[in-house]
DNA sequence: GTCTATAATAGGATAGAC
DNA sequence: GTCTATCCTATTATAGAC
């Protein structure tokens, strides 16, 4: 038990920065960062900076450095984007139209931000493969884990697990590679053929 | 016309890099370092050195710097898939079946490369977003190429335009995204998933 | 076209006072 | 837990001889 001083929401609903722990700050500071800029891109001194935290704060939380920071980003992605995925999942009857809904709401996220706020671990998880196996692990892992949700969903839906097992690989690949598209193309269209073609796969499979 | 003493063969088939010229083992250099650590993570000295070049050279040929080399590089890497694109659709009567073939051949020249040989220039075209602006567009057009020769091959099928053209955005996006999470798991499941799903996805629009 | 040397700056990480 | 100052190395890019 550690006696933190925590009163205060910490859930990552629309907590003001300024109301968070200098931990927290630093971890969110990170996952913007590296979402947007990559590991490589993004410096030690820049999250600091942009958390309203000096150095010596970052080294106290994360004595590994750079790279457990990374992990650590990694899995606040993981836990953002989990959350948003249920909302759009949980009380669904029809998985089928929540995909393709949740696939069109990634589109209006990008846009609204001028292409820049796609998958919060794509950028870094890419980045580390074969290179950071920390990072690389907790984004796999993560990946999984959205597997794991989208599979439930179909299952509930009435679909054999086997057979959703295999469809959530193809529901993360396309919604991953399309938000990619997406970014790169400054374009809805990859998200809006993603919702349209995820609707047809997974309801040809009940 | 620049007088270049070129009497050796230079295409990509399988020429040994002592053979080609100091701009193209820079720009292959580039492209390999930039495709597997992307572009923040790759050095100027790096790509120098494995190009066998000296820093002099590698100006001389990119005043532009970096940025000019990676644009140069995403080109590179955007000709190499478009061969190998080619080299499955080219011919194939069933376009479903070709793109399938298409995709576990990914899933091998990943598994032989220990994973770090995926898509290009997806990594260097996700870090560039919002940020290199002549590197992305190059990533753009990149895209939109592949696009246009699925869709080609799908309207040779049978397929109408427009219905080729919505399914040729879903097919790259899902090689994609399918491939960076083949990377980031260490897995053949993700290609071996969309390679399934795709084939699916074409038939049922014939 | 190629080479070496170097400028100018930013990178990650640490030390030690408070 | 937080702060500043600093070490050491790497970075992109340029200069000018050859």
């Amino acid at each position: 038990m550690k006696e933190s001083p925590r009163s205060n929401a910490e859930q990552s609903g629309s907590t003001p920065e300024s109301a968070l722990g200098t931990r927290d700050r630093i971890v969110r500071a990170a996952s913007v960062l590296m979402q947007r800029q990559g590991y490589d891109g993004t410096g030690i001194k820049q999250i600091a900076q942009e958390a309203d935290a000096t150095l010596g704060s970052l080294y106290h939380f994360f004595p590994g450095g750079k790279q457990e920071l990374a992990t650590a980003a990694i899995d606040h992605g993981n836990r953002e984007f989990v959350e948003a995925l249920n909302a759009s999942l949980d009380g669904a009857e029809d998985p089928a139209r929540a995909l393709a809904e949740f696939a069109l709401g990634l589109a209006d996220r990008l846009a609204e931000s001028d292409w820049v706020d796609g998958c919060p671990i794509s950028t870094t998880a890419l980045g580390s493969v074969g290179r950071l196996p920390d990072v690389q692990s907790a984004a796999a892992q993560a990946f999984a884990h959205w597997r794991g949700l989208v599979s439930g969903a179909l299952v509930k839906a009435g679909i054999a697990r086997a057979e959703a097992d295999e469809l959530a690989h193809t529901v993360i690949s396309t919604l991953e590679g399309a938000e990619l598209a997406a970014q790169v193309s400054a374009s809805r269209v990859p998200l809006e053929m993603a919702a349209k073609h995820l609707a047809q796969l997974v309801d040809a499979h009940r």
